[in-house]
DNA sequence: TGTCGGTATGTTAGCGCTAACATCATGGCT
DNA sequence: AGCCATGATGTTAGCGCTAACATACCGACA
């Protein structure tokens, strides 16, 4: 049957076959072909048998490139986060691409580095690729990004945050009711010198404005903030630069057992209970390791895998309610 | 000038605008306005001018899908990793497209769950995108799947090992030799009773043979070797199946600080340095959190972004060295 | 004045596929 | 016998862009 026809495994095929080259050694029209990828109910089961054979015998992998412009569906979409690595981010991206992929969609991601600049590129980038839809951490930085988005005419799902007025749809929390709700377990504790320390990016300032907001409502001091390097490292040594604090409020889990750190070089870390503790610290991302560690860190929990699943049901449903807040948990373990 | 035409910005612009479009409303070719968007130099500064002109006054994205058909020039490499969240590989992702990003790659970003079916199907799925390389974390499980990526005549990149026959290129380091550095170490601690905790994926059993290779060329017993679920907690309770163990090699940090805290809770962990430990732990990774931890983890440092990096440009220069090691460090702190 | 090299722009064809619409049997029904 | 629904397959055009090859124009030069 293969009689002297060039089989890949064996020769080099110059270029790859394409659906018109399965066509002709299958003896049928291309467009029966490409129902056999697509729609093989559509072919005869032996048309289908015989088609699927030459597949094989070529080598086809069907040109998705082609076929996108051809149907103006690329089945995949933008992903835009502002890093990967040691990131809570990546959870959602794991959540989006688990309910995606199976669909046959693929996940084109890009990240930002918290530069505007880069952010407005990459949004250009993702968008040049026509992907049907477009995820991303928090919102467009700058205008221009917004724009972009809005002429593209997609959904464009926002996340981890719970923005005013969205371009499209959210999927995330409250990150203002977050840095209250620390602050209000840390009143009631009784602390009174209160600091923030992390980045400042706009959903940790969020969290810092809604700690503070709560503070200066308790009649407290105003709370010292901290801006520190994306790093936990950094974290280590923060304490020195907050005398006197009685409790902090970590942007993340990662800063959060940084400051640990430094408060165990300083002696100021109890085996015990958070009211031991002469520093309360809590954290947020509910990293796997601060359960593990000890103290155990306290922390705001949030769900990052579900966010990612949700923006994926965002994408594929048009309709419905586009606004999901998906909370988050204070979970009060040792270190505060 | 731009008199009763439509601007996006203020009326639904039905279609996205094409190339003729913008060349229409600069009143030039549609080649000319394809080399304003590539090759701006080859265009007279006064045509150039009045085409980004009609380009801002359209909001014309280009559609880098017809010029990939057109050019059957992708721009992109298709990524494949185990996992993304919590995981290592973030790093190799980041490190990958901080170098392919400026350039104009996009990352097709796919995850095989370590599943070998699914591996295939995404591998299958990637190709099918028609990207300048694929970068993948270790080997293809199947033959199909090797097969799949030797037809695609593409640079393909292996990573995260040192396969001794490459599909293509490789960058990694010697799983098989940091298990073995760990085995020697501990041996040389006077440690007897060693197991070594983790998954049962290929990389980890090569450093779990490392490990007992030394092990038994010692004269020591055979080592025990535990599969753990891939999250850490499982790894907290590992430690009443190890009785009387000695040393623990870890195939990831997460697993190693999981089975600290198991050693915590059991009341064999110390305060004070490798020595003073009841029993021995190493990890391998190098997380952040390791070093921010009490006792500090002892791991194996592997450099996961400059694998990245490295598969960038194994992936752009398809001559030279095709296979780079990495290596790794076995970095000493107080767990073992 | 004719020609030549360089610069700027245009024309043509086609990348590999799919949407939309034929076409053509087949067979059950009235 | 004629009709038409159904199923299987084919034809045609075109998605939006780029490669490769024209073409036109300009001034310099012998």
């Amino acid at each position: 049957m293969s009689s002297d026809l060039t089989v890949p495994e064996t020769g080099p095929a110059d270029a790859a076959p394409t659906l018109s080259a399965v066509a002709k050694r299958a003896g049928v029209s291309s467009i029966t072909v490409s129902r056999v990828v697509r729609t093989p109910d559509l072919v005869a089961p032996e048309t289908r048998a015989r088609v699927e054979q030459a597949m094989r015998e070529l080598g086809y992998v069907p040109n998705l490139v082609a076929g996108a412009l051809a149907s103006a569906r690329t089945n995949s979409v933008g992903v835009l986060v502002p890093t990967i690595a040691n990131s809570i981010f990546a959870d959602t991206v794991q959540g989006l691409s688990d309910k995606l992929e199976p669909l046959g969609f693929s996940v084109i991601l890009a990240q930002s580095r918290y530069d505007a600049a880069r952010e407005d590129r990459m949004l250009a980038a993702l968008l040049s690729r026509r992907p049907e839809a477009i995820v991303m951490v928090g919102s467009p930085a700058t205008e221009e990004g917004a724009r972009l988005l809005r002429n593209a005419r997609i959904p464009i799902v926002e996340t981890w945050d719970l923005p005013a007025t969205p371009i499209d749809a959210v999927a995330g929390f409250d990150n203002y009711k977050a840095g209250m709700a620390v602050a209000k377990h840390l009143v009631a504790q009784g602390r009174r010198q209160l600091a923030f320390i992390g980045g400042d990016d706009p959903r940790a300032t969020r969290r810092w404005l809604g700690f503070r907001e709560v503070i200066l409502a308790s009649g407290l001091a105003e709370p010292r903030r901290l801006i520190l390097e994306r790093n936990a490292t950094g974290s280590v040594v923060a304490h020195a630069r907050l005398p006197d604090v009685e409790a902090v409020f970590a942007a993340n889990d990662a800063h959060a057992i940084g400051f640990m750190a430094g408060l165990r070089n300083a002696g100021l870390l109890r085996e015990g209970p958070a009211s031991a503790q002469p520093v309360a610290v809590i954290g947020l991302g509910d990293l796997e390791m601060g359960r593990l560690i000890s103290p155990a860190l306290s922390t705001i929990s949030v769900h990052g895998d579900a966010i990612g699943r949700t923006a994926a049901a965002l994408t594929l449903e048009r309709s419905g309610e586009r606004r999901v807040d998906l909370g988050f948990e204070l979970v009060l373990r040792d270190s505060g």
